[in-house]
DNA sequence: CACAGGTCTCTTTTT
DNA sequence: GAGACCTGTG
């Protein structure tokens, strides 16, 4: 049996096609990544290429670990020598080996934003900026840019002549690069970019990597920006330029990173003898699932025509919900998910529920946990973000690299050593002066002047560190961090700290204990480094495995490559998704990447596609009322299962004429309303409660998942209480604080003073008083564990119990 | 030097 | 609503 016989025509063509560029054009479920990998096997076994002559390059480690792995199992022998990596740690590797040819050294850290961004306030307080007028995040981002397109430091300083924003940006960026050289430190685009700079600058190492990778597929084309675009047309820069790029410009979603659409869109213009093939039958979904998206997309102009079909038949109409509120949207879809588990005995990993930002997650944890429901939000913080995870990672940074001088600042003084804000700027001016590393300088503290009694507390430190790194040699990785947690006291002080998420954090890091421990038993010669610099490249999404039956909630970026039987896209609002920002973009084409956002969530989905939208909600700590999204709009009515509320578009301060027909956006005849549709207010009592204890997510199975925040409403009363600035954004309602009109009162809760009753965070604890006020109840509670709190019924979700 | 409390801003998306 | 930042106090 031929290879490619399970193939369709196009497929077949695709993975048969391997001298020459060659695009193919893969729309949404349309077996891509099965032609990839047919392809792999076809060079080998059909065309007896030698493994070790094949690139394959994608996106995310996820993508990498299931490319490798579903090659591995179609080739027998010699797939391991397949170079199959992101396009990050194709760098890094690249890098390691030959850096120092461009006057780095070959042992670097890598910075992610959080460090970048500690550099880079301390490059403004050196050029003395005004925080006020210049952010570091906007440095930072015409920075990132620039390294994007390739620009450096001094053909940036060279194009910023004559105006003045370009020229602070330029000064930032000079000094930025020079203090992370100092640091011996790259940042995420350094890695492309230099990448780049070294094989333009050395033709000899270029010519070394095109001789080894005769084969070259890049995955997600439609999302390189210039710099990545640049390194695989060096890499390919052979007389066969034997190219594969794989995408799909209706799904290129990160232009904000500086994806440019156009290497996808012109790729026929870089390579004129190219071959495209395109592949438009969607294996993954139902019909009326993919006209959905067609007929959203088809209101893009910018982009090669194609359009998706399924011979899977039409299958499901795509629900619609419309809320009050984004409690109630929330609501709907947890108990929607249970209900649906229970009743057609569903496994809860067979949903997904997307949305456009990260603080959309929040609702939805509550009422999963409410529900009791086992779930996983992919991405929000990245573990590797976490405050207690830098600061040991920090450690061993400064054990590894003590040229790393934001690792040895950070934590300096964590545990606490007393060593305060003067003696650290003692110790930084020397540093600067002599020219010398943050840590040279500390090595040296008794001839720094003025430290006083200060140098004893840094001697202290150093000579711990020095410790550390003598012991390295007779320790292995998991010593070395178990003696760095036990001997700085910072696991100690962190558990006797009493903050609220104290358990949270120690969890946390005994996470990352064991992903060392998994490291060291994994890789094939551990090293710190090693180590080091497979976790500064790890994504969020790259942690989400198969196992453990849950539901994943995550943003619509997230979402790209998944798929699932059921998905919900919950805010599907204008001003919300799209963004408030893409509204009142003047170009374009921002509205078309939202648009192809949407266009990705849609096609996320198998077999049934909920959408879903609230009529009002917080964002910032201000209410929004919001209209149905225009991408709802831009779906046949047809194919959806009730009728769209009637459009209007009334002035903002419209809203507030009379109190009936409060938010015309919606229709007011409140049809498609979740109260009369049975679901929009489905009670919490229906559902028994198996929320556990402390925001736990149940049958996680080790995955890492966020811990779910207090909602303390003491909190809550400040941000209601607090004035709404004046604001200019558009659907916002002015003056209205939660408080004002319209707004009713909360129920009389179910329990009373003296009864006990548990919190989802706090545990249980008595009430020991219950009083209305003008918009709730506000109820006292005293918790056995977590003492006396003061909050409003209609957050605390108390539930009473016997 | 450490900490508590107040103010301000903010991201939309992330390797 | 939360984090970063600033300020005043012990």
């Amino acid at each position: 049996m031929n290879l490619l016989d399970t193939l369709n025509k196009e497929q077949r063509e695709a993975a048969s096609t391997i001298t020459g560029p060659l695009l193919i054009i893969a729309g949404a479920g349309s077996g891509k990544t099965r032609v990839l990998t047919h392809r792999i096997a076809y060079l080998i076994e059909e065309e007896a290429v030698n493994p070790w002559n094949i690139l394959a390059i994608t996106f995310t480690n996820k993508a990498a670990g299931e490319m490798r792995e579903r090659v591995d199992k179609m080739v027998g022998y010699g797939s391991e020598s397949i170079w199959v990596a992101t396009f990050h740690s194709t760098c890094v590797r690249i890098l390691r080996r030959y850096i120092d040819r461009i006057g780095y050294d070959t042992n670097f850290t890598i910075y992610d934003t959080d460090d970048s961004k500690t550099v880079m306030k301390e490059v403004c307080k050196r050029l003395q900026y005004d925080p006020k007028q210049i952010k570091e995040r906007a440095l930072l981002n015409a920075i990132s840019s620039a390294k994007n397109e390739l620009i450096g430091p001094k053909e940036f300083a060279l194009n910023a002549q004559g105006d003045l924003w370009s020229q602070k940006v330029a000064d930032a960026y000079a000094e930025y690069q020079k203090t992370l050289h100092k640091s011996n430190a790259l940042d995420f685009d350094d890695l492309l970019m230099l990448t780049v700079e070294l094989f333009r600058s050395c033709p000899d190492v270029l010519e070394n990597y095109q001789n080894r990778f005769q084969y070259i597929m890049v995955d997600e084309y439609q999302d390189t920006n210039t710099a990545q675009f640049e390194l695989i047309r060096l890499l390919a820069d052979t007389p066969e330029h034997n190219l594969c790029v794989v995408g799909d410009d209706d799904q290129s979603i990160y232009k904000f990173r500086g994806a440019n659409i156009h290497n996808i869109l012109d790729f026929e213009k870089t390579y004129p003898e190219a071959k495209v093939v395109k592949l438009e039958q969607n294996y993954r979904s139902t019909q009326n699932i993919l006209s959905a998206a067609n007929a959203v997309i088809r209101n893009n102009m910018e982009r090669k025509d194609k359009a998706l079909w399924s011979d899977q038949g039409e299958g499901d109409k795509i629900h619609f919900k419309a809320f009050e509120s984004a409690y109630d949207e929330a609501e709907f879809i947890a108990g929607d998910i249970a209900r649906k588990c229970k009743a057609e005995r569903l496994k809860f990993g067979d949903f997904a529920v997307l949305y456009r930002t990260n603080a959309q997650s929040r609702l939805l944890e509550e009422q999963f946990v409410m529900e009791g429901m086992p779930y996983q939000v992919v991405g929000g913080v990245n573990f590797y973000s976490r405050k207690e995870i830098k600061d040991v990672l920090a450690y061993l940074k400064t054990i590894d690299n003590g040229l790393d001088d934001v690792a040895v600042r950070r934590i300096l003084n964590v545990p606490k050593r007393g060593i305060g804000a003067t003696t650290i700027a003692r110790v930084q001016d020397f540093a600067a002066a002599k020219e010398i590393s943050f840590f040279e300088a500390l090595l040296g503290a008794e001839e720094i002047p003025g430290l006083g009694k200060g140098a004893s507390k840094l001697v202290n430190f150093t000579t711990m560190i020095r410790a550390f790194r003598g012991k390295m040699k007779e320790y292995s990785l998991r010593e070395l961090l178990a003696d760095v947690l036990e001997t700085t006291g910072y696991l100690e002080e962190l558990k006797t700290s009493g903050e609220e998420d104290a358990e949270d954090r120690v969890e946390n890091v005994e996470e990352l204990v064991s992903k060392l421990a998994a490291y060291e038993e994994s890789a094939e010669q551990p090293t710190l480094s090693g180590f080091l610099e497979e976790v500064a490249l790890v994504a969020d999404i790259d942690t989400v495995g198969e196992e453990g039956d849950r539901t994943l909630l995550m943003t619509l970026h997230a979402a790209k490559g998944l798929e699932f039987e059921h998905v919900y896209i919950a805010g599907m609002e204008d001003g919300l998704f799209p963004g408030y920002m893409t509204i009142s973009s003047d170009d374009p084409s921002d509205m078309e990447e939202e648009r192809r956002l949407a266009y990705v969530g849609i096609t996320r989905a198998k077999k049934h596609l909920t959408l879903c939208a609230a009529q009002k909600r917080m964002i910032h700590g201000e209410t929004q009322y919001n209209p149905i999204s225009r991408f709802i709009r831009e779906i046949p009515e047809d194919l959806l299962d009730r009728p769209l509320p009637e459009k209007k578009s009334r002035a903002v301060d419209e809203f507030f004429d009379d109190n009936d027909s409060l938010f015309s956006g919606f229709g007011s005849r409140s049809s498609g309303y979740g109260a009369e549709d049975g679901y929009g207010h489905r009670t919490r009592e229906t559902v028994p409660d198996r929320a556990p204890g402390n925001g736990v997510n149940y049958g996680s199975s080790g995955t890492f998942t966020k811990a779910v925040h207090s909602y303390n409403t003491q909190k809550t009363l400040n941000g209601l209480s607090r004035k709404t600035p004046e604001s200019r954004k558009p659907f916002i309602a002015k003056g209205v604080s939660g408080l004002s009109k319209g707004m009713p009162v909360g129920i009389k809760p179910s329990y009373d003073v003296g009864d006990r009753v548990k919190h989802i965070k706090y545990g249980e604890g008595v009430v020991t008083a219950l009083e209305k006020r003008e918009k709730d109840y506000q109820v006292t509670v005293s918790f056995d564990e977590a003492g006396q709190k003061i909050m409003y019924a209609g957050f605390a979700k108390l539930q009473r119990i016997e």
